[in-house]
DNA sequence: TGTACATCAGTGAACGCGCGTTCACTGATGTAC
DNA sequence: TGTACATCAGTGAACGCGCGTTCACTGATGTAC
């Protein structure tokens, strides 16, 4: 909460930067971004904007988070649009579905957190974590939720079993968040299963071969029908 | 076949220069490809290039369609190595896993195919997308073969179906090929879904959850464990 | 065998371009007394 | 109420950089007669 008048504005004008910052991108891909090109289409110099990102990586840094944010409010928001609150295999699917939707409304956001890495740019993992890992915690929650419910009804065994060390990473994390490891695997099995047709449809691979809501759905509903009952 | 010695130099130092371009943009990323760095590379000044390549973007069209046809024989070679003819589970197997190490020991030409876009760079599709079919073919064919045998196990009917609308490309394309849309169907989700683990890991958003050798196994395993007997 | 010629890889200078960042500065605004 | 002062958004010039592409050219090589 801006302290005074000028916070709101600084904080405002920040805001514009960002926003044609973004409108770059779509135009020129994330790569395209540049520091001048933003200060032409503002009407300013390119040393005034160093009144509000000391960089052009900071500026590329605020831009990641607010897109991890702003995905992570989509899939939440999906989940509790949801009135059945047992439906569990509709509250999957609606987290799924919005997944997509932000992918393909948002694309250049999207881009900029899963696609390749704009050249000369490091993120800093403390600031970008932090809000990448609300996407998983958005569509891990609906699974720990089902489970805790009786609804969850898979199980890895077998051949279909995962070796104890591939999971030490996910039992630390598992651990940490109070949640069984396996739900965290079947998250990212799905997460990842969905995540390659929405990078693929987005980079033009899928649409001329097939109807890519349709195969959407169709991932969904694979794992849905046989991970939640 | 070059006819001539000089043919043959020519087409050498063409094979330099694309070398040299694809360890450039493993330094700097696809977008970080650039003409001058080449020519400094090789000791040559930068018109020089201009006797090989009539521009940039002819270059980068050329080292995309190596990386289509490097891919692709990776997975041809993969097939072909499994002994047991037969076993349509460990052929799939077989390309799958090599679809991963591909993207692996060669991630820049993965990502130049899969990944974001060269900015000011559009792929002339008549040139390149023969290439990607080629990719495909040696994933779904398996599929085919294994239906001709018999040892396709899977149907999409019920809430699993696909709306007749969502398959026309697909049939387009079967019937061009002599095969059945389903397989074709079936072979675009196996690819999504495992597409998915290899650029999420390439770009470093997994494997501090999960390995994510087992992780892509394991997603292999869902889909032969369904879809082949 | 020797000469004239064609070929063509590669040069070096130049074109105009955009980039991130720095620096000393201007000039409007609001505040303190 | 009027004046001195601090604040700070924004300017304009400059830094050194690399880029793709063009152009007229050089100079080595091999071939035809």
């Amino acid at each position: 909460m801006p302290r005074t008048r000028d916070e709101a504005e600084h904080g405002a004008m920040k805001g514009q930067i960002k926003a044609v910052a973004r409108a770059q991108m779509s135009a020129n891909g994330t790569a395209g971004l540049a520091l001048r090109a933003i200060a032409r289409e503002l009407n300013l110099t390119a040393p005034a904007l160093y009144r509000y990102f000391p960089s052009l990586d900071d500026l590329i840094t605020a831009l990641i988070v607010d897109a991890f944010n702003g995905l992570a409010d989509t899939l939440e928001a999906a989940n509790a649009g949801i009135a059945n609150r047992t439906d569990y295999k509709a509250r999957l699917m609606a987290v799924c579905l919005a997944y997509r939707n932000y992918a393909l409304q948002q694309p250049i956001d999207f881009q900029l957190i899963y696609g390749n890495p704009i050249p000369g740019y490091a993120a800093p993992r403390e600031i970008t974590v932090p809000a990448a890992v609300r996407v998983h915690v958005a569509l891990t929650r609906v699974l720990v939720e089902a489970e805790a419910a009786g609804k969850y009804c898979y199980s890895f065994t077998g051949k279909l079993a995962f070796a104890p060390t591939a999971l030490e990473n996910t039992t630390r994390i598992a651990q940490e968040f109070g949640v069984k490891p396996e739900l965290i695997a079947a998250g990212m099995i799905l997460w990842t299963s969905l995540h390659g047709v929405v990078t693929l449809d987005l980079d033009g691979h899928l649409d001329s071969v097939i109807a890519t809501d349709a195969l959407y759905e169709m991932n969904i509903r694979l794992f849905l029908d046989r991970f939640i009952s």
